[in-house]
DNA sequence: AGGTTCCCCGATCGAGCGTTCGATATAACA
DNA sequence: TGTTATATCGAACGCTCGATCGGGGAACCT
């Protein structure tokens, strides 16, 4: 059982994280219940069953690849909030981090939105938990946006935050990196057009400076 | 063989209509692949095989969801725009046909966002074309739009269109209907949202008429 | 009465699934 | 040299799945 062990070795870390990739991408391509731990197995040059020493079950290398992605997403957002004053600012940090995570880490990304609901319990009350901490960061930041600036009440915080969340997540439907929109131009339209909107306020950017 | 027969019968049609009715509701719940033809016959309280009377494989079944729940969303919207002329009212009416819809057919919108890479050769290339449809027309919106109000390039037309598609789409990971936010209401947001941003632009409403 | 079409069923098949088990090879430690 | 922990494997188990097949009853026509 690799229950509470903790081998700590630097090979086996590699090992694992290298797993999960994987993992992400064979979910990400054919869905969670689809892909199968001998595709797994193919694709990463291992036995069906030496896997297993690596984890415990399939549901936990879904939630080992959520988990670990949404920490990675909250923290980096955290670090690049830090001695950012102007609300505006934050929304706009918050959007280019997370189009940017998105795109670095595109499977990963399209499992988490995707494959949610697929996990039960535990699990899922677990990663319930990191959504909900990042969607209340977001929350209290469209908060600020709209204490600090002109923002009249257009819809109810929660209806923002979600269509937020919606612009940003959808990517993963139709985007592809390495196409000629690069990712920092794609973050900055989609926040001008959460902000400013499709139409915009006439005579003034949103940001104040320029495109591009 | 269902192949080319058209038993054209109410009672036949009513019947595939039913079954197609609980079958997304099943697919919505538990994922394409991981929900079974004897899921469906439980609930349907019929044999497993007498199913396969009324359609040839699972995949013809996911198909036949998505096939019909698009042309209805389309033909709706067709009607609804007839006979008007202003750019941002058109933009109006899809945003409202689209939400409204999907508020009302939950399990066949979230099968269409979320199976549509279950499909697989000829059934993927159909739902594929009715899909460009939908958001070619959605553009053309868009750029009658732009050029017909003070709209700016704030962001490429695919881009915004994708967008406003993320912010519809999502509403299925968050809203429920018959919440304190009825749908009516949920869509004007939406659109305001879109077509003004959520800091909007002072002294003006983005279509000249009050909320509610 | 006989024939045909529509509708439905129980039984079953072959395939693929997640997971387990016992064995084994390697390397570190006593 | 024996012991132990780490890492890997082939084979198999028990189960669920989509789909098929042959049969049969009810309704209608000739």
């Amino acid at each position: 059982m690799a229950e509470n062990e903790l081998p700590s070795s630097t090979e086996h870390e590699e090992k694992l994280e290298r797993l999960l990739t994987i993992a992400a991408e064979i979910f990400a391509e054919k869905g969670y219940h689809h892909a199968s731990i001998r595709d797994l197995s193919k694709r990463a040059g291992t036995s069906l069953s030496g896997l297993y020493y690596y984890f415990d079950s399939k549901e936990e290398l879904l939630f080992m690849i959520q988990d670990r992605s949404l920490r990675k997403v909250l923290a980096a957002l955290r670090i690049k909030l830090e001695g950012v004053d102007s609300a505006e600012e934050k929304l706009r940090a918050l959007v280019h981090n997370h189009v940017g995570f998105f795109s670095e880490n595109m499977a990963a990304m399209r499992v988490i939105t995707h494959e949610y609901d697929s996990l039960e319990g535990e699990y899922r009350t677990r990663i319930t938990e990191l959504r909900r901490e990042y969607s209340d960061l977001c929350q209290e930041i469209l908060r600020e946006v709209r204490r600090f600036t002109s923002a009249g009440d257009v819809a109810p915080l929660n209806v923002a935050t979600s269509a937020l969340f919606g612009m940003m997540n959808w990517i993963y439907a139709w985007y592809t990196p390495g196409s000629n929109v690069p990712v920092e131009r794609l973050a900055e339209h989609l926040y001008r057009l959460f902000t400013g909107g499709f139409i915009g306020r006439p005579g003034k950017s949103s940001t104040g400076r320029k495109a591009g």
